[in-house]
DNA sequence: CGCACCCTTCGGCCGCGGCCGAAACGTCGT
DNA sequence: ACGACGTTTCGGCCGCGGCCGAAGGGTGCG
C-alpha cells in the first residue's frame, strides 16, 4: 500500500485540536462545535474546520439538527482506531480499562442514556419493537402512528407538551450503526422507564441496565426480550 | 488523557515519507537507512532525521553492527499499531490478509530467516538451549564456548571461515525481544539444518517451519522441543 | 595506514497548515 | 418580521517541519 494514504489517515489525528477533539468524542456522544471548541479552548472557527477534516477522511460524520450540527464518530471501527492510538500513546491511562473499560464498554453497547433518551442495543431494540408493532414509522424519520400515540399515551400516561421539539425523532446510534428514538417520546421512556424501576443507571456513567420486573414488562408490552 | 500525547504519536506516522518506513519495516526485517532512503525516494541524511524521530517516539530501535545502523520496530505492538493504522487507510489491502496474514504472522512468529540465520520463536528457543547446555555465552553478546565449537564441529560439521564475520553474535528478536543467534554459527545453523531437511521454508515468505524429522533431530541434539 | 563507504549533524530554504477575527448564512424564538 | 445565536467561510499571519547539500565522524577493507 502506498504510504500517502496511511500518512493522511494519520494526519487527522496529528494535531492537538484534532486530537483533543476525537478523544472527547470517545464517549459515544454527539458534539456540537461550541462544546468542542469550549473543550479544546480554540474559537469556534477552527473547530469547524477540523471538523470539515475529519469528517472528509471518513472519521467522523455530521448530524443536523435545529442549528446545531453534532460530530460523531462514523464508525465504531473510527472509535475503535482512535482508542487503539490512544492506549499506546498513553499505557498509564490503559491499565485501569483492561478489566473495567471492556465491560464498561459492553455495557455502553448494550443500553446507554445519549442525552435524555435511550441508546445502545436497548435503544435500538426497543425502536424496532415499536415499528414491528405499527406503533413507530420510521418511512420518513421517526413519527408515531395514530396507533403509537394511543399506546403511548394508554400504556406510559405520555402526553406530547407543547413544547416544539418533536414527538419522535431518529437519532442514529454511534454503536449500532441505526436509529433509536428520540425526542419527547424517547425521552419519555427513559424517565417512565425509570420511575417504574424497569431500567438503572449501572455505574457512575451512562450506561443502563434493564432490571428482572423491566425484562418481564417490557417483553409483556412488547413482546421483546432484554 | 491529554490530546497533546495522542498527536504526538500519531504526528510520527503523519508523514508521507516516515509512513513509507514504517509500511517497509513492516516486514519484520531491519532496514538501513540507505535501503530506506532508496525505498523512499528522499536523501539519506532525511531517513535519518526520520528515523531519530521514530525512535524518540518509541516505536523503533536502531541496533548497530559494523558500519550499518539498522532500524526495526520496538515492539510487537508497534508494529501492530502501525498495522492497524494501515489497515483502516487501505481497507482493500486487508482483505487478503484476513486469514492469510493472521496465519502467515503466527508463522512468522514461530520461525522465520532473519538474513541468513533464524529467528522467531525458533531462533530464540535454539539459542536458550545451546545457553543452557554450556554451549553459548551470553554474559557480553554472544560467543561460542570452547564446549560449543567442540560441539559444531562435530555434531553440525562446522567450521569458522576466514571472513572477518564473527562467529557468533546476538540478534535481537523483532517478535520475541529476546536475541537468537547470528554471525557464521547462526548462518551455519540455517544452512545445515535444511540439508539435513530439519527446517523447510513453508510458503513463499521467509517463514520456517520444523519438519517431523528436524523435531526428532533437534530433541535429540539439544533437549529441545519444538 | 589510508581510502572508501555509510551514516549523521548542521544550515538554510520553502511550503503546508493551524490559528484567529470579520463577515455571511441559516435557524430559532419573540 | 426581526434580533439573537450557532455555525461556517474567508483572508491573513505566523511558525513548524520536511527537504536537500555540504561537512564531519566512525567503520571496514585493501
Amino acid at each position: 500500500m502506498r504510504g500517502d494514504a496511511l500518512a493522511e489517515l494519520a494526519a487527522l489525528l496529528a494535531d492537538r485540536t484534532r486530537a483533543e477533539i476525537c478523544l472527547a468524542l470517545l464517549d459515544g456522544r454527539a458534539w456540537t462545535p461550541g462544546e468542542l471548541a469550549a473543550h479544546a479552548r480554540v474559537a469556534p472557527s477552527t473547530v469547524s474546520e477540523h471538523l470539515n477534516r475529519l469528517v472528509a477522511g471518513g472519521l467522523l460524520v455530521r448530524r443536523t439538527q435545529g442549528r446545531h450540527r453534532y460530530a460523531q464518530f462514523a464508525s465504531p471501527g473510527a472509535a475503535q482506531l482512535v482508542e487503539d492510538l490512544a492506549a499506546h500513546a498513553d499505557p498509564a491511562a490503559e491499565r485501569p480499562s483492561t478489566l473495567r473499560a471492556a465491560t464498561a464498554a459492553t455495557a455502553l453497547a448494550r443500553g446507554r442514556t445519549c442525552y435524555d433518551h435511550l441508546a445502545g442495543r436497548l435503544g435500538v431494540g426497543l425502536a424496532d419493537a415499536l415499528i414491528a408493532r405499527g406503533l413507530l414509522d420510521d418511512t420518513a424519520g421517526f413519527a408515531l402512528t395514530p396507533a403509537g400515540t394511543a399506546w403511548f399515551a394508554q400504556e406510559l400516561a405520555f402526553a406530547p407538551g407543547p413544547s416544539r421539539r418533536p414527538v419522535a425523532r431518529a437519532c442514529l446510534d454511534w454503536t449500532e450503526r441505526r436509529s433509536h428514538l428520540a425526542g419527547q417520546a424517547g425521552a419519555h421512556l427513559r424517565t417512565c422507564f425509570a420511575e417504574r424501576g424497569w431500567i438503572t443507571g449501572s455505574g457512575t456513567g451512562r450506561a443502563v441496565r434493564v432490571t428482572p420486573q423491566g425484562r418481564a414488562a417490557l417483553c409483556d408490552l412488547l413482546s421483546a426480550t432484554w
